[in-house]
DNA sequence: GTTGAGCGTT
């Protein structure tokens, strides 16, 4: 019937414009560059409050270990804390340790939110994954 | 004197 042959051309469609793409969308947002967040050594910190300053945060984090590296992020113009930051510890168990017993719990009046950062460094290329058409992938295979 | 999710260089 012509129903059916445009019901599968429309599948098609639907497959090269949504599947592929869509996954390439996923690495491109959850690979940044270098190494997998569980194996970082770096803290996003946030839910700081806003008085709070580097050397509260270091104080805080020591604790578990080696603080190589304590940001928090500035406004330009107010020169206020944005409310979050980056702490790095010299060993992954220490920010693995620090992430798990401060992840949540409250610091100078605010519940903290504790992540692995994500290393965007600045000047670092960006990878953005090549489009490949569907259309080759399948012409390759044949 | 303020605001409240988030991933960067004040």
């Amino acid at each position: 019937m012509k129903n059916n042959s445009l019901m599968f051309l429309a599948r098609r469609v639907l497959r090269i414009n949504h599947s592929s793409p869509t996954s390439n969308w996923r690495r491109y947002w959850s690979t940044p560059s270098t190494s997998s967040p569980s194996t970082n050594s770096k803290l996003f910190v946030a839910g700081l409050s806003w008085s709070v300053d580097e050397k509260s945060l270091k104080d805080a984090f020591s604790s578990f270990g080696d603080v190589t590296e304590v940001r928090i992020m500035y406004d330009k113009e107010t020169g206020r804390s944005r409310g979050f930051g980056f702490v790095s510890f010299s060993k992954e168990d220490d920010a693995s340790s620090a992430k798990d017993s401060m992840d949540g719990k409250a610091f100078l009046g605010r519940p903290l939110r504790i992540s692995f950062a994500l290393e965007k460094v600045r000047g670092a290329p960006v990878v953005v994954p090549r489009i490949t058409s569907i259309e080759d992938a399948a012409a390759r295979k044949n």
